[in-house]
Parts: C-alpha cells; structure tokens; sequence
DNA sequence: GCAATTATTTGATGTAAATCAAATACAGAA
DNA sequence: TTCTGTATTTGATTTACATCAAATAATTGC
C-alpha cells in the first residue's frame, strides 16, 4: 500500500524506548493523575520517540491510521487538503501536544503533518489507548478532553477567521503563540516564529504580502521588534486591544 | 449556580424513556455494531428524550458540562462567544448528529447550543459513558470516531474560510447541506435553510446583504431557486464547480 | 383583519485586502 | 567568496466585500 510507505515502515527504525515517567513533558502531554504503578503501564502504551528532519513528513493524508504523536521537542505543521488539490495549514503543534486525532473519524488520515524544524515526537499506538483495562479507564477520560480541547481550538479559529480581519488575526495568533511559549516555560515575549510567512498566512487566510503588511505596520507602531522569525512583543496590551476590541467584520 | 439552571433542573421535566434499539436514527446516530444484549446496555445510557422550543437554549456557554446530545428531530445552531463578547455560529446540527463534545475539554460548555426550530433531543450522559465496563469498550470507539470527525468538519470549515470567497462559501455550504440530508433520506435538491440569513453569515464569516447578493446571483445563474427559506438545487454540477474550479483567495 | 416588528433584498459608496510587479534580503551550493 | 534559488518586503492597482441607507417582504401580536 503505497500510502503506508512513509510512516509505517519506518517507524522502527530510529527508536529510542522512552518513558513516559521520566519525560519533561509529562505534566502538558499526558497530565493524567497517575499512580506510580499505573505510569508503569503507560510506559508501555507510549513506547517509542522518534525523530524527524526538518521538512519530513510526520504523516501524510490517505494513510491509514494507527499512531498518535506527542512533540517532545520541535514543532509541526498540520495541513488539510482543499477540494482543488491545493493545501491549506489548518494548525500548528508544540511540545507536549498531541496531533493525530484527524485520522480516527475514517482510520485514515485526512490531513498532512509536517516538521517545521527537526523535531521529536512520542508514537502512541492508539489501538492500545482503546483497549487499556479499567485501572487505566481514566486515560479515556484524557483522550475525550485533549480532542475536545482541538474542536474547541478550532471553533475558536473558525471565530478569529470569520469574524476578524487581517491586523486582529495576526494579533490573535502572535499572543497565542506566546501563551503557549508561555505555558511551557519559555518567555511570551521573545518568540520565534518556526514557520514561514507562507504558512502563516496559509492559516490565518491571508496573502503573505498581507501578512508582512502587517507585521511591519504592528512594527512601526511599536507593537513588535520584527528581526525575520524572531519576533519580540512590545507592547503586549496594544496586542491584546486589537483582538479584543471590535477589530471585526 | 446561575448557568446551570437552564440546563439541568429542567431535565426531569418533560421526558420520555427511549430506546435506542427502537430509534430510527440509530444508524446514523450511534452506528455501533451492537449485538442485541448490548443494546440492552446502550438503553441504559441514553435514558432520556427532551423536547426544545424553537429559539430555547439547550446549554449556555459556562454550563457545567454533563450531557451529549443527539438530535433526534429538528435543527441546532452552536455560537461561541468572541472575545469581545459577541456571538459567531460555529455549527448546525441535525438529526442523527450529536453535540456537546465543547464540553469535555474544561468541564463546562464552551458554545451556546440553540434549538432554530422545534426539537427533540436525547439526552446522554457522559460520564456514564466513559465508565461502560469491557464489554461496552467498542463505544469508546465509536465517541471518538464521532469526535475526529467533528475535528475533520471544523478544519473543512477552516480551510473554507480562509481559502475560499463568498460564492465557493455559499455554494460549500448548500452542498453541505444538501448531503446530509441525502444521508437522512431526504431529497438532495429540496432544501429548507432553517437558520436565518444572519446565522449562514455569521457561520460563513460574510455579511447578510452578501449572503443575500449571492443567493440572488445564483438565483440569476441558473443554479438555484430561492423561495425565502426553500431552496431547491437546479444545478449540482455548477455548485460544485464553484467550490472545486479555484474560486479562491 | 391591521399595525408593528423583524427579516430579507437591493442599491450606492468606501475600504481592506488581493493581485500584479519589482526590489531586497537571505540561504545553500559551487 | 560569488552564484542561484527562495523568502520577504514594498509599491501601485484592482476587486470583493463591508458599510451605509432604504425599500420590500414576511412574521408576530393584537
């Protein structure tokens, strides 16, 4: 099966065993309340990392699905085929989140993951999360909350691309962004940007004329240090101002 | 606690015990492939039917979250709250479709779910769902298949608002429609939009007097007939041509 | 039934962002 | 280093759609 070429086959070749117990990104990825005896278990769930060179692809639309994976370091882009063939970002993922959840609805993916830099993910066979026994019958209850935490990400995305223009949307991705860098311990003001301006504007629906447009306009008015990917925010209020108030259509 | 007071007292109020194994909608609905003792089972769960005035609210955004919900006759319209306080639609639902996964991330509601018309709903839940014993264990299956699946639709809606303009949006969305019903078993041409024209706009991320003007020019085009909410497709073929030939950005 | 309210359509005008085009900056290879 | 291709920025023009405004149609209440 041709579409199975890319993740199956290799994925046993680059392998590290990796526990989930150790793992840094424990308390984000798979925050569940575990019993020491029961990380054990997961362990075996989650049992191996895997590396991809920047560019590569994690998985591609049509395979068919068996994996989850969490990004222990690096970061990927989430692409959706359109009607007409052309693709179209539909997200980005960080360390300790989860992509894959696309592929359950069909068993095949319906989207195409790639790595933005060289990155480090966790596979996580989901037929094994399905068929966990009822001490572990709590990690159905993670499992329904980070997907339903994707469907609410997305709503909130539909919103910002519906109902906010241009200047608004990038404000909106900026400060989620630095939420995020935020959460994991970096800093929300210094951030760099792993994807290109293309891609940006490819999830936020716009040109990426526009989207440097804007970059540079936020520049001059003093909300943003623009240095190529490194972005630094300023003036944070300014950012959240544009969101927040009435910057809609 | 103020939010909870639309939807749960409410709950025991006018209800009728309904069994899956006799629902018509199952198939769509809960599509499980059930031998007959676990019917039994499913029974159990889904315990409850409610019948919802058109314009009523089926939970506000902060509710506390306890509860699926399967459309079993009528329409629903999901809003999320803005930042700034104003509401977008992010979703319709109908019959044979479940809502309320917005959920499950937080533990209360993140949209409002608003009956557009008449509608009578099955009451499931989620907790009891998540604690079906292993005989039942193909129903988490199923809940995340529904899930992924809700996840594939919003990143469709995604790409069509960012990737395509107020016609392909348009035609996308008749042609949405149109197929779900089919599913159902009702004709494929003969539409009734229960929603008003605000809320395809809101949905759609367009103004009404577009979503006005368009209808109007496809009218003109030959493509439909528009007799305020009745909207029969006179060419499937030159929709679908609009959403695919690259009528985008 | 009629009046009052709400929803939808149609028209004229303004604007945000796409498009077209070219310059500049940057990155990798010879 | 210089060359080559790619990414980003900047400018001029066009366009799809929002906005403003008003007419018409459909609902709702009395």
């Amino acid at each position: 099966m041709n579409a199975e070429k890319t993740a199956l086959p290799e994925i046993d070749i680059p392998y590290v065993k990796q526990a989930c117990s150790n793992c840094i990104m424990r308390e984000l990825c798979l925050p569940v309340a575990l019993a020491s005896n029961v990380l054990d278990k997961l362990d075996e769930l989650v049992y191996l990392r895997k590396r991809f060179k920047a560019g590569t692809h994690i998985y591609h639309a049509g395979n068919n699905f068996h994996y989850l994976y969490a990004v222990r370091s690096g970061f990927v882009k989430l692409e959706t085929l359109n009607e007409d063939g052309r693709e179209q970002v539909t997200g980005f993922y960080m360390m300790g989140e989860i992509l894959g959840f696309d592929g359950i609805a069909t068993d095949q993916h319906m989207c195409t993951a790639v790595a933005l830099e060289d990155s480090e993910l966790c596979v996580i066979p989901f037929d094994r999360i399905e068929h966990v026994g009822q001490e572990m019958e709590h990690l159905h209850h993670h499992f329904y909350m980070l997907m339903s935490r994707e469907i609410v990400r997305d709503h909130t995305m539909m919103m910002l691309l519906s109902g906010m223009q241009g200047d608004a949307r990038i404000a909106a991705f900026i400060l989620n962004l630095s939420q995020r860098f935020h959460e994991r311990g970096y800093s929300s003001y210094d951030l760099v940007l792993r994807m290109k301006r293309e891609d940006i504007g490819s999830y936020l629906g716009m040109k990426i004329e526009t989207v440097s447009r804007v970059l540079t306009k936020f520049r001059d008015q003093g909300l943003l240090e623009v240095h190529q990917k490194h972005v630094r925010i300023l003036d944070m209020n300014g950012l959240q101002k544009l969101v927040g108030h009435h910057p809609c259509k």
